[in-house]
DNA sequence: GTCTATACGCAGATAGAC
DNA sequence: GTCTATCTGCGTATAGAC
């Protein structure tokens, strides 16, 4: 049923999606639904919390400091990949629909976002340390690969699991290229 | 008043935002607005069509071939970043909101949108022929340029001028080490 | 071209029977 | 836990005076 509505409200968005359709699509009546939740929006909040903390268990812990920085990126941001393609419609909801939130349950999420951010980060700097990096400020390279990779949900359609496993690999050689190549024919004023 | 209206759909979403406020934004009557506009929607159009026209001319140009791959795209995505501060409302409501206008409205931006990234790829393509860049795949590079760039716009507030510059540069150096290293050390499957 | 007044529908949500 | 029935408010949009 949240699977439903999370699709729902990444179709339409979340605004746009009402009780009514929802109800439509799980096939019961729209009072029913408010059963199982007291309002549209703790139903938004239970997708996207739900994502957040999934993907704070299966992907972030791939940042983990006995990797390499480099190791640690490539398998991050292919677990990532594959995460966000498994469950598309709660990343998108994710992404876009936060700002429906109440602000305290908004804070809830940014700051499981903030963990992966930070580890991201972290691992950036690790790599600078170890000379095999090279950016001109960690902060925003984390974010430049944030975005990068996060966008890809937005828009690739991979034609079948070979499709999605090699750009998963790529969108990783992809980051490791960033962070090593960034700055390096440039003094960081 | 187009400004005013672009603000609150940016701020709260086209669906959130409603007539009345925009009305009391504008410091006028809600029905005063129809006098303007057929509907809400082509509210929406107007600063959708409107931004993509102007980055149409604005920003796309830089990508012209008689520069050096290299070139063309580092003030390309100058020139995106600087632009999209400039007008960062019209911006986060072309990327998020496209959805709720019909679908030839979305075709026609959509039509706008697609010569950046077709002039971008174009670019890339030639970066690779040339030997400069290395890339596994040329749409998928374009795409992931784009996404970085576009990203910046939803949580980038620049302190002041300098600081706004400076980022610019620093990404066109992003999306340059970005075709340049990736794939350099990965056979292309 | 802006106003007042209002039509009309659909949104989220609730009451209470079964 | 699902139903029928309904409340209430706000959404877009229009009519028509000034």
């Amino acid at each position: 049923m949240l699977e439903c509505a999370a699709r729902l409200f990444a179709e339409k968005g979340y605004d746009a999606a009402s009780i009514r359709d929802i109800a439509e699509e799980v096939a019961v009546r729209p009072s029913s639904l408010y059963h199982h939740f007291p309002g549209k929006d703790s139903i938004l909040f239970e997708i996207c919390y739900g994502f957040h903390r999934d993907f704070a268990m299966e992907v972030v812990p791939e940042l983990r400091a006995d990797r390499s920085p480099e190791e640690a990126i490539r398998s991050a941001v292919r677990a990532h990949v594959l995460f966000s393609n498994r469950r598309w419609a709660q990343v998108l909801v994710s992404m876009r629909e936060l700002r429906s939130l109440p602000e305290h349950q908004q804070a809830a999420i940014t700051a499981l976002r903030r963990q992966y951010r930070d580890a991201l980060a972290a691992t950036i700097r690790r790599g600078c340390e170890q000379g095999m990096f090279t950016v001109p400020d960690v902060t925003i390279a984390s974010m430049a690969v944030l975005d990068m990779v996060s966008g890809l949900a937005h828009w690739f359609h991979p034609r079948d699991r070979r499709d999605l496993e090699r750009t998963a690999v790529r969108y990783g050689d992809a980051a490791v290229a960033l962070v090593r190549g960034w700055g390096s024919d440039r003094p960081l004023d």
